[in-house]
DNA sequence: CTTGACTCCATACTAAAGTATAGGGTTTAG
DNA sequence: CTAAACCCTATACTTTAGTATGGAGTCAAG
C-alpha cells in the first residue's frame, strides 16, 4: 500500500514538493494530518484539490482567485451564481488584458513595417516613435 | 533659473523620484553628475530618457527589452534593423500572450453561459470543468 | 548497517517594476 | 532663524508563483 506523503501527492498531481508545501501555506490545502513520524499524510482529495487549482490556472485565475473559489466550495449556502460572477468577472479581466496587447500591437505592426530595415538608428521609425517630442 | 535636481527631472517626466533612482540603479539612465553638495545634477536629455522608457513601456517593452534598445542607441553599428528585429521579436511574445489569453477566454466563455446561475454548486458546470475527473 | 531517498522546518532567492521607510544633511521661504 | 521641503544613502517591502538551499531526522533496500 502505498503511503500517501507529500512526495506522493506531488506526484500524484504533477507538482513538485515544493508547490504543495506553498499550497499549504497560501492556505490552498487544508493543514494535513500528520503520522507518527510527523510526516504529512493526504489522501485522494488532496489530489484532486491541486488538479482544481492547476485547471483553474490555466483558465487564467490567479491563486489569489482560486482561494476565492475554493471558499465558494466550502460554503453552503454558496450558488452556482457567485460562481458564475467570479467568472463573467475573470472573464472582464482577461478581455482587459487582451485588449491592452492588441492595442500594443496595433501600436507596432506599423513601425515595424515602416522601418526599412537598413541604415542608421536616426531614421528608424521604431525609434523615432518612442523619441516622440511630446 | 531652475535647478535640474531629482525633483525636477521626475516631475518634468511625470514619474517619481524613486523611480528615477531605480532607472538609476537599473542602468537605464547614465551615473549622474553631481553638484558641490553631491546632489545629482541632471539635464534636459535625462528627462527625454525617461519618457523614451515610458513609451516603451506603453508598447510593452519591459526594462530589460528597454535596455537592451537603449544599448543600440549607443553603438555606432547600430542598425535600423537591429531595433527592428527587437521589434519584431517584441511583437511575436505579445501575439503569444494574446494567443494565451483567447484560448482562456473561449474556454471560459461557454461554461460561464451554461452555468444556470441558480442552484447549488454540484451542478454548477464552471466548478465541473475544474474538478474534472482526469 | 549503511547509504540513498525521502521527510521535516526555516529561510532565501527568482523575476518585474517599482514604492516605502529610516535617518541623516541642505536649502529656501517666511 | 526656524520649519518645510528637498536631497542623500541604504534597506526593506510589495505582488505572483513558485524554486532553491541547508541542516536535521527518518525510512527502505542491499
Amino acid at each position: 500500500m502505498t503511503r500517501k506523503t507529500i512526495g506522493w501527492v506531488a506526484k500524484e498531481a504533477g507538482v513538485n514538493v515544493q508547490t504543495v508545501l506553498y499550497y499549504e501555506r497560501r492556505g490552498l490545502l487544508p493543514t494535513p494530518a500528520r503520522s507518527m513520524n510527523g510526516y504529512r499524510v493526504f489522501n485522494d482529495a488532496s489530489v484532486r484539490r491541486i488538479r482544481f487549482i492547476k485547471r483553474a490556472q490555466e483558465l487564467g485565475f490567479t491563486l489569489k482567485k482560486v482561494i476565492a473559489l475554493l471558499a465558494l466550495q466550502g460554503e453552503q449556502d454558496a450558488s452556482c451564481a457567485d460562481v458564475s460572477a467570479m467568472a463573467a468577472n475573470h472573464l472582464e479581466d482577461i478581455e482587459a488584458k487582451i485588449h491592452d496587447l492588441e492595442r500594443m500591437k496595433k501600436a507596432l505592426i506599423p513601425l515595424v513595417e515602416a522601418c526599412p530595415k537598413k541604415g542608421a538608428l536616426k531614421a528608424c521609425p521604431i525609434m523615432d516613435s518612442m523619441e516622440g517630442d511630446k
